[in-house]
DNA sequence: ACGATATTTCGATCATTAGCTAAATATCGA
DNA sequence: TCGATATTTAGCTAATGATCGAAATATCGT
């Protein structure tokens, strides 16, 4: 929980997880959307990875990163409980980039 | 929005708010709840403060704090707004303590 | 095998944070 | 006014975090 809360403590890596909820993205592509170097870049990836919100598939080269929404609705949704205020899911559908991510993994 | 998820990033300061969900405490009765410092609570309340996510009104030597629950809620709903999933409020009535805290604030 | 490309890991710096003890502040009751 | 009580502020240390440039790793195309 305290991992989950930490990593959405930094708004780059709040914009990251948004910029994924479009669609999967590579490394570099999200970089690109960010003043800040590669590596920095890698280190937030890190946290977002080690909080269990984003997926990474390596394909060759270039790494590709999908947001894990059902684990940050999860977190919203239990700790908005524990203060009464109501959390609904809302269906989310697979989008065609998410099923090529999911295509792609299985390889 | 930076700071109200900074602020839930330390499961102490997550814990002071779940207290406050019940009724406003004093500054004691909350640090009465954890086995660190009177100093190091005063922080997180000055942190929560900061957030805008407690109240605080002194009473002679005491000071109460109360939880401000509309933050938290609107910035928990702002956020999973983002990614489509769905927040919706639930009533929540002001209890009897609340009154009092308001009645006192008054004053 | 080599050079180019994508990304991470390493090593360092600087700022922030959680924690402590000791001291200051403010208020109350005798 | 004095002593006790509630809380914060001050000053410190140790740990964590964001950032960078340089180097390492892995893969691709030629």
């Amino acid at each position: 929980m305290s991992d989950i809360f930490k990593a959405l403590a930094d708004p780059t890596r709040r914009k990251v997880l948004e910029l994924l909820r479009q669609r999967p993205m590579t490394a570099g592509e999200l970089a690109g959307h960010f003043p800040v170097s590669r590596p920095t870049m890698s280190a937030h990836f890190a946290v977002l990875r080690e909080a269990d919100l984003i997926d990474s598939l390596k394909i060759g080269t270039t790494i590709t990163y999908q947001l894990k929404l059902s684990v940050l609705e999860d977190a919203l949704l239990g700790f908005a409980g524990l203060f009464g205020v109501g959390v609904s899911e809302r269906a989310v559908t697979d989008d065609r980039a998410t099923e090529q991510f999911r295509k792609g993994a299985a390889e």
